[in-house]
DNA sequence: GTCTATAGAAAGATAGAC
DNA sequence: GTCTATCTTTCTATAGAC
């Protein structure tokens, strides 16, 4: 690879990761393709060298976004299986996630906005989500189609997507916080028997 | 009330209801006034006599939506309360919720729609949600601010709006079922012991 | 490949007749 | 209160210079 198209990847790549951030704040439509590239320090003119639509720019920043919120994240070191999923539950239904400047998750933050959109976004969103509940039924130690890898996979993203529409701090927290143990309880009931009462 | 303040009463409340339906279908940004009063039989200019803005409809539209959705579908009867609380969450869990002529519930079609929304749209968003948390918690015999009844109302939301998401019909099918089944188990761990292996 | 400039369309909001 | 007509802004997408 040349130096020329090297630099031009990399135009590339600083136009998704603003754009995974700006969409994940603000949604589809509460970016414009101006204000993306302003952030990548460009120009709205050379965008279209890019990519062939906003719509195909949307699909790869929702790829990009779950890397940099959920892949990057990932806990690494020598933690059994079961520690590692609390500290993902844990590190999901975080405060902090609501108000980060780094890319949120795509699949909470983005929802209802990827249901409107076409076939092209709406494929990503599912592989991420698919990535998502292989990756933690791994852990689980559970078929990807297990009850309680997909309602936990659920209860993580409609906890976060939930808060994140809330007028209400305290409510916000509140949701947070339930989510996280019962998630945390959910996981520890693997290996153990589960009494919610 | 005279007649005329009547007639425009009923002019108002069909507007909402259009756009209850059209907006939960497709998003803010996915509907424009024009469309809202073309489906109410009216032209557009007649809108700012009604709204004093877009997001003003927007705010009421969600809570219409929400009454239409969910306080008109509360089990009506002889049930006891776990069994109401089994038929709302089977409802709402439902393939047919996702492709309804009737408004389907702003919670998880409007989520993230909302969060990029003013004061007056978050405010009536939360406004339905704790309503919808009471309603459960009392079905279950427990406080609102239960762990049980804010996971299990987060995991009701989360299946549906991800299920809306996703492109493929069978991964959709699989993340309702799951989370209806695990919500059935987690009512009934109110009165028994739950064992989820 | 990136820039400036602009075409073309869509939509929120307003004015004024009836 | 409802209509037609229009103002104004915003944004996607394209054209052409460098």
């Amino acid at each position: 690879m040349g130096w020329s198209t090297d630099k031009k990847h990399q135009t590339r790549q600083r136009i998704v990761e603003c754009a995974a951030r700006l969409f994940t704040a603000k949604g589809f439509d509460g970016v414009s393709i101006d204000e993306i590239m302003q952030a990548a320090q460009l120009t709205r003119g050379g965008f279209y060298s890019h990519f062939a639509s906003k719509e195909a720019l949307y699909a790869e920043a929702i790829t990009t976004a779950a890397r940099l919120r959920l892949s990057a994240r990932f806990p690494q070191g020598d933690f059994s299986d079961s520690e590692c999923l609390s500290q993902l539950v844990t590190n999901y239904l975080c405060e902090s996630h609501l108000h980060d400047e780094q890319p949120s998750c795509p699949l909470a933050f983005l929802t209802s906005d990827v249901a409107h959109q076409n076939d092209e976004v709406r494929g990503a969103y599912t592989k991420v989500y698919k990535k998502l509940v292989i990756y933690i039924s791994q852990l689980m130690g559970e078929s990807p189609n297990n009850d309680k890898v997909l309602s936990l996979t659920a209860m993580m993203i409609g906890g976060v997507a939930v808060a994140n529409s809330l007028n209400d701090e305290r409510t916000r927290l509140k949701v947070l916080q339930a989510c996280d143990r019962m998630g945390q309880r959910l996981i520890s009931s693997n290996n153990n028997e589960f009494s919610p009462d």
